[in-house]
DNA sequence: CTGAAAGCGCTTACAG
DNA sequence: CTGAAAGCGCTTACAG
């Protein structure tokens, strides 16, 4: 053994951390190609039993682990989705997160999350970030629209699926909510039970799909000739909701109805209406959100609500990645949000 | 122009998504080495300020990214960072993962999300990822202990951060929050409030902190002379709150006070003891939880609590990993918990 | 300050 | 089915 040795060892440095095995290294263990361990981890691949065997058990002693970073570089297809989101602490997000991330790793697909915060100097990091990774696909769950991160996604050829979102840019996949239905119900919901001094709580982002609750809401009411009060202000928030509900309530003509356009907004337009001002709800006046959030059930609120459809966005919006769809027209699609009655508007008259 | 150019230009796949720009093109396109385009893009590096210039122009005008995957290749530092997490679409934890997220971003990491929910099945599926994907750090934010996962990570070389955990693995660090003292208090308010019948509401479930809590919150009454009635089911929700405030209220001798070891089983307790029994809260029985959720200041809980010092949490993770500080001893931290008084609990006798 | 060269750990035609 | 070789897009000593 002197120094020329064919092969090549690596030396040893012993202050660096433990290093990973290499395919190379299994290989020799294995006492079979580089090729060959490769194709032991490609489905499909044309392999022998018998030498996929001698690599796993290789594999397995050495505690090897492919480097999907060496392999995104070869096939172009790193398996890293990224999902750009902000307010993840808020109770819808949070859910469709929770569903989306399951299963896109049911799904095989590293996730990546991108925090797109108020501040929009998150926002070119995040559009950075997705691009310097790789990422096959970048989901936009919520924040203001972006067309700069959209338009770099798209040019660099990465599916691009976007979530309750106006700007329909070619290439994209669309994904919404009826919101338009919804907002119909709850204008009729009201009538019919005999609510005639209607209000709308919304927030002034301007949130395509809160957007479209608004204009929906006051065009039916608008038909059936009733005139709805209007207040906007803040996040979509509960504080918001409970300032809503306070102004609304001192003013001089309160409602008798409000649609808040969120969940978080009705709840605070609840605790006003109830615990400031000790009027009852549905008696007195009449509430419905949207979004069904796990709060929205809890017995203290008990809120008429409509039901985002979590579940099948998040497996719609997977399975059109995980497939490798392309992106055409036919991929969009609008979801239901069914109603869910409970206790916050009366019965019809 | 014959087909024997020095030049290898890439032959153009029609068919193919716009390909990324390389540094090979910058190079060529700016007029200088491959090696010149890499050091323009890396903090520190060598380079006159003309071929930075001259760089920067031709990468911005071919669209450039730095290729993180190769970058991470040759470096052996990928900037990523994987944050596993159950339940990510509960209060607490959505929002530890905003900041979290956030504060990582901000500091240039990556963050992959491992969705380790209920299924154990998810679990070697997050563990292979962290290491497929050659992540510098993982952080543990909750699920229940995976020693098999630590370990791999470990062994590989990885920073790894364990959130109110209980295994003090050699090599990691534990950020914990001090149960103990906010469990004590809470017996203490109790006992200073007059309280005598207590109660204790936990989830069968063995997170290391929630046991934390019931130990000394049972220490300290038992000191007292007091005897606690233990409720313990399912997760730590609200579903569970509110059947153990059911079933608590129904028994003989139902409790005075309880101390629910998460906001989530407190709401859920409160509406069984308001809405359901009509029993006044605090008079009748005084209530505490612990996490501070944001539901807890909503108008119709109002519940006294123990904030989570998330920020703190958050940032002292953030700071040891992106400083890359080696995880000995002294990095280990338990933060305080503080008491948030609202109006669940009585005022001192 | 700069470029040529080696190398990171993989995959994938290509030729047996 | 299998191996040798080229190549993915970068970084980093090394020698000017």
């Amino acid at each position: 053994m002197q120094g020329d040795t064919t092969l090549k060892h690596k030396t040893e440095r012993p202050d660096r951390p433990p290093a990973f095995a290499s395919a190379e290294e299994v290989a020799r263990l294995a006492g079979v190609s580089r090729s060959a361990v490769s194709r032991a981890f490609t489905p499909g691949a044309s392999i022998s039993k018998d030498t996929r065997a001698k690599v796993e058990a290789a594999a397995e002693e050495l505690g090897y682990h492919v480097n999907h970073l060496a392999r995104g570089l070869m096939r172009r297809k790193t398996g890293i989705v990224c999902l750009v989101v902000a307010d993840i602490d808020t109770p819808y997000l949070s859910r469709l997160l929770e569903h989306l991330s399951r299963l896109f790793q049911e799904a095989g697909k590293a996730v990546m999350i991108l925090n797109a915060g108020r501040a929009s100097g998150n926002v070119d990091a995040a559009l950075r970030q997705t691009l310097n990774y790789r990422a096959d696909a970048t989901i936009v769950l919520s924040g203001t629209p972006y067309r700069s991160i959209a338009q770099s996604c798209l040019d660099s050829g990465q599916q691009l699926v976007l979530l309750n979102r106006d700007d329909h840019l070619p290439g994209t996949v669309n994904l919404a909510v009826d919101n338009a239905k919804a907002a119909r119900t709850a204008a009729t919901l009201f009538l019919q039970a005999g609510y005639r001094r209607l209000a709308l709580v919304s927030s002034d982002l301007r949130t395509p799909s809160l957007l479209a609750r608004r204009e929906h809401f006051l065009k039916a009411c608008g038909e059936n000739g009733l005139g709805v009060r209007i207040w906007e202000g803040g996040a979509t928030a509960y504080e918001s909701g409970l300032r809503a509900g306070m102004e609304l309530m001192t003013s001089d003509d309160p409602p008798d109805a409000v649609f808040a356009v969120t969940d978080l907004l009705a709840c605070g337009v609840m605790d006003a209406v109830r615990r400031r001002f000790h009027r009852r709800i549905p008696e007195d006046v009449g509430l419905i959100g949207f979004d069904d959030i796990e709060q929205a059930g809890w017995a203290s609120y008990d809120l008429t609500t409509f039901s985002q459809p979590v579940t099948q966005i998040a497996s719609w919006t997977v399975r059109l990645v995980a497939d490798g769809s392309d992106m055409g027209q036919g991929a969009d699609h609008v979801f239901e949000a069914p109603l869910v009655w409970r206790s916050s508007v009366r019965a019809s008259a």
